[in-house]
DNA sequence: ATAGAGAACTCTATAATATAGAGTATAGTA
DNA sequence: TACTATACTCTATATTATAGAGTTCTCTAT
């Protein structure tokens, strides 16, 4: 991946904040806001464009007779979380050696 | 770090990439523009705003009979840069793990 | 001394986008 | 039939990144 590359997935806390919680598994939209904080409004429309981007599935179902909106990271939004994570942390890397600062 | 705290300074493309083309080393306008492809506006206020949060220091003067405005990371950046890191490696590693999607 | 060039801005307007919050749809329960 | 909970959608606002014109400063050439 490239420093002048990086998908928007991972440039506002919001975003990276659900990708993260979805690392360790499926929540649904409650879940989701009472982690993040954030309001419905924004928490739908950021679901969607990580939804769009490909990062997460969402899965609408009645669960106890009540609407639940469960969201999954896929296996392309792992893959480009651990992509921006190496890329950092070469960037680092580079960084802890060759000090000409 | 905590992921509701994640600092503005890596919330854009731009902060990051002139954040991480720093921690290799003094740059000065110059090469943070061809690196970053920024115009001189973006480019002055981005720089401007990583200065304001101690993530760089910024030193005017002339060199050989010419401007020259060299950029220099903080301790205080490079800690942070060094901290973001290590809290989505942690995300990562806690994902790897206790897989329950 | 005057004009021009290069570097690095500053300033302002525009564009993009995150966010809040009101309103809406749906299914269930009393 | 009214009422509740969930999860939106839609719209307006606020924030912020970006572009680009104009400005300042120093030196060089005329």
């Amino acid at each position: 991946m490239e420093i002048n590359a990086i998908p928007e997935a991972f440039q506002t806390k919001l975003r990276l904040a659900v990708l993260s919680a979805l690392l360790t598994g499926k929540k649904n939209f409650r879940d989701l806001k009472q982690i993040t904080g954030a309001t419905d409004g924004n928490l739908g429309a950021q679901l969607k464009k990580l939804e769009e981007a490909g990062y997460i599935e969402i899965d609408k179902a009645f669960v106890n007779k009540k609407p639940q909106t469960s969201c999954k990271i896929t296996d392309f939004g792992r893959g480009q979380f651990r992509e921006y994570v190496e890329m950092l942390e070469c960037l680092l890397g580079q960084a802890e050696n060759g000090q000409k600062s």
